[in-house]
DNA sequence: ACCTGAACACCGTTCAAGT
DNA sequence: ACCTGAACACCGTTCAAGT
């Protein structure tokens, strides 16, 4: 965000230059995200769109894996977290959240695959573990089970938005499919209790199973107790 | 590695020029995949060990990401499935097909992170998939919950490897640390539960947290209906 | 002291041209 | 018909050299 030197104007198209830093370049990858997708989201495109070259952006972030964490940060803020204080049954407040955070992580597609690679620490992802914890409080869950239980929450969300993100494009289309083949075509004698499933194994709705996913592990940490 | 074209030996080191194959091209991964790690294992590199260029393995596959797939596929058979015709409790015999099939994900450490992205379909997964409705058939868990809570356990599985394998690495120790001190050093005023639970929320050791997990989930899914 | 051009060592995938 | 050399369009990261 530099001025411009030579005569000011009102509104710029673009600033020249604006000046390096992390925070530029975070505010960068988020925008070639939204225009071109995470795939172009590269350190050689960044510093294209910051008027630079690759080198320079080592000054600030020290490798591609700890800025794709801190574009993931940035997302984090929108995740809804008003639920934790809104009325009602306390499952379905921390659901909404989760969901949200699914949610925003699909909305982006690949930033899912990179929230299980990189561990984030910031004040975005610190507020998500507040929420959670705290509808798992409220509904009386043991902290010991609760502070074990948000990871697995957590990673159910991520890994559902990963997996989900993944397939996407004709070619995911055809490996589902092949799947799906493979479990109906499944021999009775090798694999019985496929056989006796059977289309079960595919049915519901993404949303409805996710929803139930998450009522599952809930349910599990409020009566799983933790060894002694 | 080329043979002399001279005088006939009874034993050579190595096949001059394996004729290509998918089965050639999927065990020349793995060759690789043990020798070097996975980021090795790209198409140009198994060209170059199969003494061809790139461009015949497309004769084969279709891609990259359909080439870690079935290297995928050959590692699940791996997995100890003695377990389910074992004896002993169910959710015990459970656990350890889980943590077996874990422990081989972690093995190698980033095919983990190909299984979230690609969905396998092979007779290994199938194998893998039969197992663990078997044990939960086994305890009695209706069938509608355990056809859904199979993807949550396999996920739960995989995701747990990928997020283990992704934390190897000095980097990703850093990160882990931020972490740490991060949950330590969150103000009590804004994030009360973090600050009341403390040290428990990183507390455990991996295996110990892995197997509260498996039976978390497993007592969700016994005892989540369905949505009507 | 700070920044960066240019290079190093790679990628996946395609396609025209060979056998 | 089958295979592939060479090219296209990229990567992340480093470091010597500039200002």
């Amino acid at each position: 965000m530099t001025s411009s030197p030579s005569r000011p104007r009102s509104r710029r198209e673009r600033p020249a230059k604006p000046a390096l830093s992390h925070e530029a370049i975070v505010a960068a990858a988020v925008r070639v995200l939204e225009a071109e997708g995470l795939p172009r989201v590269t350190m050689r495109r960044l510093a294209q769109e910051l008027d630079t070259g690759p080198a320079s952006l080592y000054v600030y972030v020290a490798n591609a894996a700890e800025l794709h964490a801190a574009i993931l940060e940035e997302y984090l803020g929108e995740v809804d977290l008003s639920p934790v204080t809104a009325a009602g049954d306390w499952r379905e407040r921390l659901a909404a959240v989760l969901d949200s955070c699914t949610g925003v992580l699909l909305r982006h597609p690949a930033l899912a695959h990179a929230a299980l690679v990189a561990r984030p620490s910031g004040p975005h992802y610190l507020a998500l573990v507040e929420a959670v914890l705290a509808l798992l409080h409220e509904g009386g869950v043991p902290d010991g089970q609760a502070a074990w239980g948000v990871d697995v929450l957590l990673q159910v969300a991520t890994a559902t938005a990963a997996e989900q993100s993944a397939r996407q494009g004709e070619q995911a289309e055809r490996e589902q499919a092949a799947l799906t083949d493979a479990l109906r075509a499944a021999p009775a004698a090798t694999y019985p209790r496929i056989a006796a499933l059977g289309d079960d194994l595919v049915s519901g709705a993404p949303e409805e199973r996710l929803s139930w996913m998450f009522r599952a592990v809930v349910n599990g940490t409020r009566t799983t107790p933790r060894p002694a």
